[in-house]
DNA sequence: GCCAACGTTGGC
DNA sequence: GCCAACGTTGGC
């Protein structure tokens, strides 16, 4: 199993958005290295959903529910979208500054490479910010 | 194929 | 709202 973190603002799509619609397709990717990503994702894969500019935090975790397939909002045909649903949604969303502060996260893409939308994880990574909801 | 110009993202 | 970082585009 493979761990990720996936970005959108929460105007545009937020977790409670997520909750509602139940499952939702993570479409409108255009940069390849986030397709490369979303095209290693395995039904059952762990996803954690973060909230970038107003909010800045992982606020909940989803699940993959459909491995990528050809994004239907692209007529090209080069890009990919995979299916996800919510898992959990945290009761204290877990910020970036937290993130940030963590010493052995320094080198996640969350923070090295701040425009990527779609980033894989390590496991001790995913544990390791998962773990900062105690922390507080 | 290189690189300048431009557009977008996202943290502050 | 600003600007740095990065990706994409297009002229040569």
């Amino acid at each position: 199993m493979k761990y990720w973190l996936v970005k959108q603002e929460a105007e545009k799509y937020s977790f409670d958005d997520l909750l509602k619609d139940g499952t939702t397709l993570w479409d409108g990717v255009r940069n390849y290295q986030a397709r490369n990503n979303l095209r290693l994702m395995k039904v059952g894969d762990q996803v954690l959903f973060y909230h970038s500019v107003s909010q800045m935090a992982v606020v909940g975790i989803a699940e993959v529910t459909k491995a990528a397939f050809q994004d239907p909002t692209d007529v090209t045909g080069t890009w990919s979208v995979v299916e996800i649903k919510p898992i959990e949604k945290l009761e204290v969303p877990i910020t970036l500054k937290q993130i940030k502060a963590v010493k052995k996260l320094k080198n996640v893409a969350l923070i090295k490479q701040s425009r990527l939308s779609v980033m894989s994880l390590r496991k001790p990574e995913f544990d390791t910010i998962l773990n900062l909801q105690s922390a507080t």
